[in-house]
RNA sequence: CGGAGCGUGGCGCAGCCCGGUUAGCGCACUAGACUGGGGGUCUAGGGGUCGGAGGUUCAAAUCCUCUCGCUCCGACCA
């Protein structure tokens, strides 16, 4: 009865893994490389779902459904974009049983079939924008994976716009990394950085790519979302032209942008603690469990009658489950559901019941706190909110507190290696350097912030830490997974 | 692909060097009783041809060869 999870402090890659097994999230498959999302996991995917799907939809976009398999001449119309994934692809290259003409990969992400629809669905600027999106797994032959964060195929959302201009395209970019942002933090509780990636690190075939980045409690960044203005680079190799208003035949502009099935392990490593997961109530499909406590049948009877009646009360505000079962003790079911990450539990027992109220224990502080039968459902529902905000307030000081202004190389390199954590520096726009700083410290640059704070006078311009040569702002310099 | 480690009931391991009764332990599981406010106790059970193939031997979990798989650390990536 021991599944202890091995402590953050003591090894925090293995405490991921024993949390993400023991809490059922996820578990190893026999195909090398996948998982299998349990249940428990596959809730919170759900649950992301329906918010993004509804943020999508709200601002105009539509799903579609496009197929797995690609034909190999497709990947290869876009010359950064093959570069980029051919060596991580898989290929199709019999079906049935009859050797292919031409072999088809697996969709390691879509751009390439959905613009060769896109060329034949799109004539006039009457036809822009185009704003699709498609719920779909994807397949990239990775050398290393890890549950949720990388594994050979995973699920996401992949949105793909096309637009009359430049400037409407890099609004939706912006559009969209503004939806990612309000999702990570309103309903994840996890606090992002937002802003662009380097040239060395943007998507294969994009002109530009803006993320968000968020910092794990063992102070690396994870990327959680990116959102990529492509210019015209696909709609030239795809040949998607339209109409304008003047007659002129121009090619669109084009955007595309995803999250992944990751996201939950950002949830993980962004809130989990020693006890396992904590699920942000926001995304919890049960938000409170109730746990009966009871000696014997008279008492049993008397106390699951009143938690059967505070159950009706509780459904009206708030998800919540009971948990009767006769085989497991109190203490142990306390165990078990906050390795689950449950945001909230309610004990009742024999002495509750004779003073009306219950004890409401919560998974982000332990706090335990006494209350009253007698307007418990809104209780718990404003007690879940806080927990809500106190995530968000936690995961924010923490990245606060481990984010450092550097100007020194000396200084960063060894507060890297010592304690991790974000660092704003000043780094040139040259690849060297760039490269440089990787090699030597292991950290990349994650992010140039969009709305910088201003440097001295107002002015975000200095010197490249590493070659003293001039620099635009700060970026954040990180480890990343 | 390079380095390290590991494959023994569902899970975690011991046994292996130094071959030899019936392959053992903890947890989980089943039945029952007592229990129940932070992972309860006792009793009685079920379950393994030791990753796979080949070899050495009277005899292999144990020695040898090959092979497959997994985890961790690096190079690639959301």
């Amino acid at each position: 009865m021991k599944n202890k999870i091995t402590k953050q402090s003591e090894d925090f890659s293995r405490w991921y893994n024993d949390l993400v097994l023991q809490a059922e999230l996820a578990d190893y498959s026999p195909v090398k490389g996948c998982m299998v999302i349990r249940p428990n996991g596959y809730a919170i995917w759900e649950k992301m779902q329906a918010e993004l799907d509804r943020m999508f939809k709200e601002t105009g976009h539509q799903n579609a459904y496009f197929p797995l398999f690609i034909p190999e001449s497709f990947m290869k119309k876009e010359a950064e974009h093959v570069k980029g994934f051919a060596p991580q692809c898989a290929i199709v290259t019999i079906g049935g049983d009859k050797v292919l003409e031409e072999r088809l990969y697996i969709r390691p992400t879509s751009e390439t079939i959905i613009y060769a629809m896109y060329s034949k669905w799109i004539n006039s600027y009457r036809d822009l924008p185009l704003l699709l999106n498609q719920w779909a797994n994807v397949v990239r032959w990775e050398m290393r994976t890890r549950l949720f964060l990388r594994t050979t195929e995973f699920l996401w959302q992949e949105g793909h716009t096309a637009h009359a201009t430049h400037d409407e395209a890099e609004e939706e970019t912006l559009k969209i990394l503004n939806i990612y942002t309000e999702f990570l933090e309103k309903f994840m509780a996890v606090p992002v950085l937002r802003g662009l990636k380097t040239e060395k690190e943007k998507f294969a075939g994009a002109l530009r790519t803006y993320c968000v980045e968020a910092m794990m409690r063992d102070k690396k960044a994870l990327q959680a979302g990116t959102s990529h203005n492509l210019g015209q680079n696909f709609a030239k190799a795809f040949d998607v032209k339209f109409q304008s208003r003047e007659g002129n035949m121009e090619y669109v502009w084009q955007t595309s942008w995803g999250v992944s099935t990751r996201l939950i392990g950002s949830l993980i490593m962004v809130h989990g603690d020693d006890k396992g997961m904590k699920i942000p109530p926001r995304l919890a499909s049960t938000q409170v469990v109730v746990i009966p406590i009871y000696r014997d049948d008279s008492e049993k009877q008397a106390v699951l009658e009143a938690a059967g009646k505070l159950i009706e009360k509780l459904k009206t505000r708030v998800s919540v489950k009971l948990d009767d079962r006769d085989h497991y003790s109190p203490g142990w079911k306390f165990n078990e559901w906050e390795l689950k990450g449950i945001p909230l539990r309610i004990e009742i027992g024999p002495k509750d019941v004779k003073n009306q109220s219950v004890i409401f224990v919560r998974r982000d502080t332990g706090e335990k706190t006494p209350v009253r039968f007698d307007g418990l459902e809104d209780h718990a529902f404003t007690t879940l909110e806080d927990i809500q905000d106190n995530m968000y307030k936690t995961a924010l000081k923490f990245r606060d507190d481990n984010t450092f202004e550097v100007d020194d190389y000396n200084e960063f390199k060894e507060k890297n290696k010592r304690d991790g954590g974000f660092f704003s520096m000043y780094v040139c726009d040259s690849n060297k350097c760039e490269i440089k700083l990787q090699e030597e410290t292991k950290a990349t640059i994650r992010v140039i912030p969009l709305n910088p704070p201003g440097g001295k006078n107002g002015s975000h311009k200095g010197k490249c830490i590493l070659c003293n040569g001039s620099s635009k702002q700060r970026v954040i310099v990180a480890k990343a997974y």
